[in-house]
DNA sequence: TTATTATATTAGAAATATCTAATATGGTGA
DNA sequence: TCACCATATTAGATATTTCTAATATAATAA
C-alpha cells in the first residue's frame, strides 16, 4: 500500500514538475554551465533561479562545482534526458489524437 | 524563454508527482483494472482516488472505458513505464552514492 | 581594506494541490 | 419503480509550492 519507494519515485517527478526546472535541464543538455549562463536564459528572478537549481539538486538529477567565484552546474542523472524526450513522445501522441478527433466531426 | 512546451513538459511530470498516482500506475502495469479492484490497494479515500485517476486521466497516462456499472481504467502511454524504470534507477545510483559516502569516513 | 560580482538563503505573501465529507450520477437488479 | 452499487463531482479546509524582496556569504579585484 503505502509505499516508501513510491514517495521517493514521485519526489523525482516532483522536481522535475515545473516548467522553469524543466528549461534548466533542456540547457544543461548541452553541456554544463554557471548560473551566470543560465540566468539570462530563464524569465526568473535570480534567486527564484537559484531556488529551482537547489530542487533539482536535492534529487540528484543536478550537480555543481565551484569554478572561483562561479558555480558551475551539469546533469547528473542522464536517464533525465531520456524522461524529457518520452515525455515529448506521449505529447505529440496526445497532440496528434486531438487534431484526429477534431476533423472527426 | 518561457516556453509553451516546457509547461506541457512539467503538467505531464506533475501527473505523475504524486505516490497514489505511482502506485496507480504500477498497479495497472499487470493489465486494466475497474476502480473497484483498484481501490481495496490504495490507502486514500474513493473520492480522492477519483481524483487522483482524473489528474492522471487528463495528462494522457491513463485512458478508461465504461464495462456495466463499472469503470475500467489502463495505461494508455506506455512510455510511463520506462519513465518510472528510470526514475528507480536514478534513486539506486543515489542509494550507492550515499552509502559510498558514508563508508568514507 | 573596500567595493564588486556571483550565488545562496530567508521570511512571508500568494498561488496551487490535496484531502475530506457530502452529494450527485448512472447502471443494475428486485 | 425503488433500492443499491460503482464512480464522479463539488465545496471548503488544510498543506505544500512558488515567488518576491531583502539580506547573507564568499570570491575577486581595486
Amino acid at each position: 500500500m503505502s509505499n516508501m519507494g513510491n514517495q521517493l519515485i514521485s519526489n523525482v517527478f516532483k522536481a522535475l514538475a515545473h516548467p522553469t526546472r524543466i528549461q534548466i535541464v533542456k540547457l544543461l543538455r548541452n553541456g554544463e554551465l554557471c548560473v551566470c549562463d543560465i540566468l539570462p536564459n530563464l524569465d526568473s528572478e535570480q534567486s527564484n533561479t537559484s531556488q529551482h537549481l537547489t530542487v533539482l539538486k536535492n534529487q540528484g538529477i543536478v550537480e555543481s562545482r565551484k569554478d572561483g567565484s562561479k558555480v558551475i552546474y551539469s546533469v547528473k542523472n542522464k536517464e533525465v534526458y531520456e524522461m524529457v524526450d518520452l515525455v515529448e513522445a506521449i505529447i505529440l501522441r496526445q497532440i496528434e489524437e486531438t487534431k484526429t478527433s477534431l476533423s472527426n466531426r
